[in-house]
DNA sequence: GCTTAGTATGTGAGTGCTCACTCACTTATA
DNA sequence: TATAAGTGAGTGAGCACTCACATACTAAGC
């Protein structure tokens, strides 16, 4: 699988930077994530962490010396480094089609980068989250989303729309549309525990947005 | 405007269930609404809502005697009262129309519903946020939704397909269309803190459900 | 090979603080 | 005079976070 092992590279970049971790750290890192995404980040407690990791309490703060920097930890490399190394790798694999389709296109963006969503799910639940709660959190995530989605999605949208492949509406509408639509489907399949709801809808999704999107 | 009576009619009626109320109380009420929404139920402490509803901490116990009962208060009846009321409203509104066309319905789902969703804009955004959070509270919404759902708007889309005007999918998948759509963009709107960019919108949102769900 | 020293990692009882919540009391209402 | 509504200092519980100490590992000195 190309785009498995290139997930893993990216995230394994991501890790690299950051060292060496010590196995308990590791541990600590995981609680963490699976308790914010399970419960949220104000509903979970240093100790509850400490427990499932199975460590002391003071080996949660060995490293990162607040709850806020773990958070921070696991939440800033997806950000700052998997989506937008992932997003231009996409970019890339579709330019590279002489002849882009409007199918072919959301084929390519549901199956491949759902799937990634899907691997990323608890830490983009945390954001979605913490992005309701926060005010410096969420403008940080918009600042940081925006040239990303300009450089790497909107010039698809414009060779598509060039082609005479797709509406003639503003690329950020388009996005918005998009992003929604693979979201919302998502969020439901996640919230009902089923994750191969999702898999199994994604002909009806490219089926909608194909309609939804075609030229006059 | 027969709209805006129903939704404070629809209000009124929630209201007058709870008999009276004394005015520190709907202090107290309007404060915890105007936090969590700001804030998050878990990042708001009781003496911030007594603060804000200028009352003594005392206060916001008189009546509701733990904090979970005051947002229990605050999300109950938009849950049980005023969303299937409305529900059921704008299903007799459209049935009442002797040739529903796909956009006349979307048309009047666009305007009139989300109109009700923008001006209960703050509960439901409590609502999404404790969804995430909270096992309990979800089931109980998902409960409490679908048979409103499968009740008011499934017999409109079975309607409307049988007029030749609607996709053959089955219901639940382009109600998760129609509602993702709406809940995206007002999302956003929101989250950018602007509005009016939402009903500037709709005529594309109109457009592209249209398309999206017209049949073969 | 064995000891010693130095450093990174791990520990959990302890600390101060903030939280949700209480209650004896005061003030308005009827 | 009785009942309801409002008050705010107070309380115990639980929280994030600390620190003196224990253990594990590495490297140098003999």
């Amino acid at each position: 699988m190309d785009k498995q092992t290139a997930i893993q590279t990216a995230f394994a970049q991501a890790m690299a930077a950051t060292e060496e971790i010590p196995a308990k750290q590791k541990q600590v890192l995981a609680a963490s994530l699976a308790l914010f995404a399970e419960q949220g980040f104000a509903n979970t407690t240093t100790k509850e962490i400490a427990e499932r990791a199975g460590v002391a309490e003071g080996t949660v703060y060995r490293r990162y010396h607040t709850k806020e920097a773990l958070l921070a930890a696991l939440l800033q490399p997806v950000v700052r480094q998997v989506v937008p190394t992932l997003m231009r790798e996409f970019a890339h694999q579709v330019m590279q089609q002489t002849y882009p389709s409007r199918r072919q296109f959301l084929q390519a963006l549901l199956t491949n980068r759902a799937e990634f969503l899907q691997g990323n799910w608890r830490e983009i639940k945390i954001l979605l989250n913490e992005m309701l709660v926060r005010d410096d959190l969420r403008a940080t995530i918009i600042q940081e989303a925006t040239p990303v989605l300009r450089d790497n999605l909107y010039p698809l949208l414009d060779h598509l729309r060039q082609a005479g492949e797709l509406v003639a509406w503003p690329n950020d509408l388009v996005s918005q549309f998009l992003i929604g639509t693979v979201m919302t489907n998502l969020l439901r399949a996640n919230l009902q525990g089923d994750l191969r709801t999702f898999s199994r809808r994604i002909p009806y999704l490219v089926d909608f947005l194909d309609r939804g999107l075609a030229p006059d």
